[in-house]
DNA sequence: TTGTACGCGTTATCAA
DNA sequence: TTGATAACGCGTACAA
């Protein structure tokens, strides 16, 4: 009489199994198609699980297993281009492989990205990929993260020296290749909007910056690198303070740090009355939607962040499953696409 | 001697217990802040909780509780704008009232919506919030899903008559406003690239474009509504089909179902060397970021995505935690953004 | 104020 | 091939 509660009441696996007269185990073994399970059998549990409605329930399958068969993902951002590609990358590999994904969101916040690490631990997720936000700077979390056995794997933004897995664009590399591709139309006067120089795509690309200017027998000038942050009102601000120079000191042409830092110095070019190429030739990294739509489309790195979150995904994926070991570093190379803002094609 | 295993054990709230020569009951109530503890025994649970890095396990918590303070997301797909935006208002509330997020993707496609909520009701979350794909036509399994009691609410593309909450633009209103807009400053001869009509967003936005039309004393015609889907693709498409006409027949100005049809037919019309809003006017639907950047930047209605999320997920919570009816109509109003391609403001 | 017994729904283990 | 029993780690309901 009591226990005859609602219709809202869960059907069980013992509920199947009541009803054919079995146990529950036999119900699991069957349902999961585990050996040692009459053919017959099986069919009919199927069956009466199917007219029952019976859907197992996973928080207790979890709770038995030590496995949950689902993911965290930490980011600082989530609206605009590259992390929106990047989850849909990370989507496709796991959906496939039967994990599913628990989303968090940082907002470029270290406390919330840590009170994000600790809520996916809570809910026991087999592993995580994160991308740090800007201002994250104790690496305690991460550490402890990677000692208590979850799987950990950064993408994009990295920390290194903790034993953690890394995929990411050859930011260093990229930068180089770009600043190269300026040189090698004769520019010489070469100045870098830069980074944050905590971050380490910020530290990456200005490395590659400078490689290419001191790699080709220029000179590399501290007041030419200007730290500008990756916006578009950061770009503009240290683009004025270049064009605050003398003509004759002002550079030809500037490596921005991404496109929307590289859009804030179009503005503040074109408000002076200069030209781009001719006066300033630019460049951008990240290929920002909106670059190829430019007064004068900007030439930029293209960063394949689908396939980088795929490939995340799939190094987390192996580490999950023991087939892989927990430290390996993977780059995906990004493409140079070159359009009018570097004054190259004419 | 069996017991004790390697060092990557999980600490349970029974290890903290024993530590302290106390009962697992005791430390759940004072991890959890309930009443009938000492504080001093709080404090001191508090402190070698943290130093013995206790976690606690919402696995575990969950099944005991049947609460999973988790809500299922499913989209039909992620990387255009609008969802990114839509993820960061849900988001935005989820993380502030302390309930996670496990994101889905249906990528449009029917069979994978099925799936996806199939195991978003096994990993018992607590709500769900749908925008459903273009191909879902079986409304079977929303309506066995409000059965079994989960909490639902669809959001942007809603499916009615099954007893779920849905909160959306008004569109309707949104596409007659834009009409009007056009018809107020002279137009008489306004076509449309209508959506599909399977999509209650496109069947909405016919309508508003019917009301407007009949309502202002126009000629409604069949051979002015052109299905282009949501694409570029076929914007383009239906945009030539009706620059075929006879130029004497052709629109002098065309409502898109959105922006990206729009680029189509903007596309269209200027290989035919016609100009905008000269010889056709365009309007579109969704405030693309691109929109503003076209040659001619385009007129359009802007979708708060950030804040139809922020809403959708209000509605759930309120659900969920039972302070609302499960049967609510929310409509978050849009804003025309007048520029040049629909000649209105010269 | 604290502790004990039990249940949440599943699977692992070992016995039948 | 099947079943009984005991976990998994927590919270509820009650007793102490």
């Amino acid at each position: 009489m009591r226990k005859k509660r609602l219709r809202s009441e869960r059907i069980t696996a013992k509920d199947v199994a009541n009803e054919l007269g079995i146990s529950a185990m036999t119900v699991s073994r069957a349902l999961n198609n585990r050996p040692y399970v009459d053919e017959e059998t099986r069919t009919r549990v199927q069956q009466v699980a199917k007219g029952l409605g019976y859907s197992p329930d996973h928080i207790a399958r979890s709770l038995a297993t030590r496995k949950t068969h689902t993911i965290g993902v930490v980011l600082p951002e989530i609206a605009h281009s590259f992390f929106p590609e990047a989850i849909r990358g990370i989507e496709e590999v796991t959906y496939q492989r039967g994990y599913h994904l628990i989303l968090t969101h940082s907002a470029e916040d270290a406390e919330r990205e840590k009170d994000a690490i600790r809520t996916l631990e809570s809910k026991r997720v087999d592993g995580i990929l994160i991308s740090t936000a800007q201002t994250m700077e104790d690496y305690r979390i991460y550490k402890q993260l990677v000692k208590s056995g979850v799987q950990l794997v950064f993408f994009d933004r990295c920390v290194w020296g903790i034993g953690a897995s890394c995929v990411s664009i050859d930011d260093e590399e990229s930068a180089k290749q770009i600043t190269e591709h300026l040189i090698g139309h004769g520019y010489t006067k070469i100045a870098h909007l830069s980074g944050p120089q905590r971050v380490s795509i910020g530290k990456a690309r200005l490395r590659g910056y400078r490689r290419a200017i001191e790699g080709n027998g220029l000179l590399y000038r501290e007041d030419f690198v200007i730290e500008s942050g990756f916006h578009e009102r950061g770009g503009y601000e240290a683009m004025n303070r270049l064009l605050d120079l003398s003509p004759s000191r002002r550079p030809q042409a500037v490596v921005a740090i991404n496109d929307p830092s590289a859009f804030g110095a179009m503005k503040a070019i074109a408000e002076r009355g200069l030209r781009i190429p001719q006066d300033v030739a630019i460049v951008g990294f990240s290929d920002d939607i909106r670059s190829e739509l430019m007064p004068t489309p900007l030439t930029t790195v293209r960063q394949p962040a689908y396939e980088l979150g795929k490939r995340a995904a799939q190094q987390l994926l192996a580490q999950i499953e023991g087939k892989s070991k927990p430290l390996t570093q993977s780059v995906v190379k990004a493409d140079l696409v070159i359009r009018r803002s570097c004054g190259c094609n004419s």
